[in-house]
DNA sequence: CTTATTGCAAACGGTTTGCAGGATA
DNA sequence: TATCCTGCAAACCGTTTGCAATAAG
């Protein structure tokens, strides 16, 4: 895994721990908090250079959504996904639609492109109520 | 227009027009660079202000790519439109895919959500180089 | 021992805010 | 005149960077 020729350190392990173990799209600040717990005084400076560390090494993805907030989380099997996010509970969704994948290629080379990433967030509230606990368990 | 109990001055009426004149998807200090040609001392913050208060009167909406920073664009004619940005040449054309929008609809039905509203950006490369030339022709 | 990594604090860039002066209705 | 708006500068917030101390190989 660091055959990047990356150094081992504690701080490293405990981050990319905290990377696994969480369900995806911490913010940096979490990563913080929760590698805090197991390594006090870690500076943010090594959270943010190391997360990005993650990123070149193709271990981690780098998702920005509206608050302005980058947020990381593992690459994992499954691979490529989109985001549904909750307004009402603000819990993030994955999903994935191939034929959508296929309208974005045929778009892009309509303009004479081929496509090199993309970003596709979907905006929702729930529609019942109940449905929307999430948020305290995403917590928890 | 300024039926939402403002008033109207000489900035706000510049900061529109420049709106309205360029191709949309301008950046802060875009607007800013352009209204001062016209309005000389001209300061940020009155135009950071106003561009919100557009969004807020429903006139501009805001976008914010991959760069960090917020774009602005008239609403104007035609409605809805996802964005399709070239990494080569820095071009931001527009689309739409009534199929895409279908399938989002369905996607957050999936997941007990409605649709509030959706970011689809789509980033590609030039396939041939000569298509390329949009960078210059923008500034322009 | 050599080189990479860490933590701190200062720097940064985009955006927001407090406030006194100025323009608008 | 009463209120809203503007410009300035300082504050903010998330993120980056310089640097001396520290740890890994």
């Amino acid at each position: 895994m660091k055959e990047h020729r990356l150094k081992q350190t504690r701080q490293r392990q405990v981050l990319f721990d905290v990377l696994l173990q969480a369900e995806g799209h911490l913010s940096v600040e979490d990563v913080v908090t929760r590698a805090q717990a197991e390594l006090p005084g870690l500076g943010h400076a090594t959270v943010y250079r190391t997360l990005k560390l993650f990123v070149e090494a193709g271990v981690a993805h780098e998702r920005r959504f509206q608050d302005g907030q980058t947020r990381y989380e593992p690459v994992e099997a499954g691979g490529h996904h989109d985001h549904l996010i909750c307004k009402t509970c603000g819990h993030i969704f994955e999903f994935e639609d191939d034929e959508i994948e296929r309208r974005q290629a045929r778009v892009a080379k309509a303009h004479g492109l081929r496509v090199v990433s993309h970003r596709h967030d979907i905006y929702g509230e729930c529609v019942a109520p109940d449905t929307c606990s999430w948020k305290k368990q995403a917590q928890a």
